[in-house]
DNA sequence: GATGAATGAGTATTCATTCAT
DNA sequence: TATGAATGAATACTCATTCAT
């Protein structure tokens, strides 16, 4: 292993280590209670050190969504290119994914929708915004083929894959968002698995063509 | 009409005037870019007299998912009133007054997630907050009512009224946001309207019991 | 004396409470070492309240050289404006004037030549800047209607009024300069005024057209 | 050439590179935006190889001056050295030095007031602030004793040698900073050699003995 | 000597909130 | 009630300097 790619590897660690904090005090705090000084402190680093890795604040929190998308987009190829898998069964290995995404990080809605916000992406080096659209279009790409694979062979009802695989998306990031949000605001106990369920289940059936017809 | 009652009114007439405001700015700013200055300038009031009729910026805010709560009540109760309505219709009533509340207030997911956060529910004075939580209950226990009423006579499957009522606001909201935030990152044509079309297509046919099972 | 009147003093008060503080601070600790907290504290107010009265530490200390320029201004005016002085006893009068110009603020020539740099120039609201161009115009340009006086009258060499004061401005701005910075430098003791003195009679001999011819 | 010497010299190469390169720097942000980061940048040096060569950033400022000094000093001397030049003449030729010092280092001027600051002097080492005080002295003094003979011989007027140096170099340095602030404010071209022409003559002017008087 | 990653003190500026009028 | 001037706590970010390698 060359100087330079030790050196490489050292700097992805601190990016690693500071990823981490990051996550874990903006998930306590939320993005504006959270500061600079707590991650530094939480990261055990000084905070002008996170400047050495990350742009700014925004840009960090960023970073994170990224890593979710990251993951999003290699189970959805995954899920894409299993030989031997026909749609339904498609839908299913993508429905254990989102399941598979949450638990990666049950932030995961909260980030992406913080996202949106135009003040969030003006402040994002043009090189992360793309990197995001470009993971985002992926995804998104990956989920719109395995509806078109099933739409063209009569397995899904016959409606635009993107439009299916956008719904499919809401589904699942509304049920999360919907779910966390009744948990704190009628303190009920954490239903969000049973509801995914029977959310998909219902998705499922309402996007199956129904047999003999 | 009494002083009292004059008083009071000319009161609620203020309060009106400051939401509408807070609407306005909120809109375009967003909660952190938004200054109570700006509210006020936009109220044509001075900053000190908005605390004359909310807490504080949090409760300001909150107060503009209240109205869009009110709303969201009065059309689910009034769909569960109409008499002559079997259950498919009531929910085709439903998904009309969906539409109803994006229009009442576009930002009105936003608005409702912003909500979440436990900081914002810390600020809150627990009479707004508890508020606001009675009326949540009211609107998802009408919905589920409505879809018990379905479930009981064989329209709908036969699955817990309340997460029927918790996955269609799931869905509505969920596709509100990423449609919202597909158009800014995306630069996309906004295809709100015909993307909550097909999800409640979706979601019908799902919810639906198929006819002669 | 109006409302509206009594506020406008009292805010220009406060403005002049603001000054005074920035000019002890600023002349004790030079530009850069000069916080805002420092010069509140000396104003005996809040950080804040300084950025009601002026918009950034830049602008603020710009302010201090606009006073100096306004009383340049006026005594050059008042100069050039009494009537039955020779060329020779006006220029006797702008080097007294000179005078007081330093003694009203010795560090005239620094602030002076801190707004030179286009770093600071940037910063500033373009009122100011404009309104310090103006004074700067109009003193300069009071002081070459003197010389061009001397020299039509055949009582000074014939040179360029403009260029005329400007060598009699820079050779004041000089000796203060270089007189501080001597003193500094090593440690000698304060020699501005003769100095001054010997200059002022090196220019006037330089400038006056020899007798007879 | 001894190993020792051979390290001495590689030692001064260095310095030099690093004075070349902040002499750029400087020149094009200021003191205050320049960073030691640009510094070792434009140098192709790390950060912290500038503390090997000088002990902090306001030491390497002052160097840019010492150089400058230097190179009067050299002049200077040159000057009074020069035999056969009566006193009329060594003025001239100073004259002609000036021109050349500011060709030399067009910010000469702004960096010896930088020197002035007694922040800045504070943070200098002993032995630097000692050598800009003696070649200051030792140019200074070169000039009045050019001074001095003219006095002497009565080609000068009758005034104190080191009097006369001070306001010829007040008046050199008053004029370039003049002029150049001069052109920022009020953008007008750059004329600054033909107002050191119109300085110059008249201190000499103002400074030669009349004739047959 | 040379490096450059890490440091962490330092500061201008903002803005929700208060309170004397 | 309404005002709006004053407050002052809070914080992202910079950059001169150090020191382990």
């Amino acid at each position: 292993m060359g100087i330079q790619e030790r050196k490489e590897r050292e700097r992805e660690r601190r990016r690693q280590q500071i990823i981490v904090a990051a996550k874990k005090v903006f998930s306590e705090k939320g993005f504006n209670k959270a500061t600079m000084d707590d991650i530094a402190g939480e990261a055990e680093l000084s905070p002008g050190t996170l400047y050495l890795y990350f742009k700014n604040k925004e840009e960090l929190y960023a970073s994170l969504s990224l890593r979710i998308l990251q993951y999003l987009h290699i189970r959805v190829e995954h899920v894409e290119n299993t030989r031997d898998l026909n749609p339904e069964q498609k839908l299913d290995a993508m429905i254990k994914a989102m399941y598979d995404v949450y638990e990666f990080d049950p932030l995961v809605i909260i980030n992406m929708f913080h996202l949106q916000s135009s003040e969030t992406l003006k402040n994002l080096s043009p090189e992360l915004l793309e990197e995001i659209k470009e993971l985002s279009r992926k995804s998104i790409g990956g989920m719109a083929r395995i509806f078109k694979e099933g739409v063209k062979n009569g397995t899904f009802v016959d409606m635009h894959p993107v439009a299916l695989s956008d719904i499919f998306w809401s589904l699942f990031s509304g049920v999360v968002l919907w779910t966390s949000s009744k948990r704190i605001i009628n303190a009920d106990k954490d239903f969000l698995r049973e509801t995914l369920d029977l959310s998909f289940a219902i998705f499922k059936k309402g996007v199956m063509r129904k047999k003999g017809v």
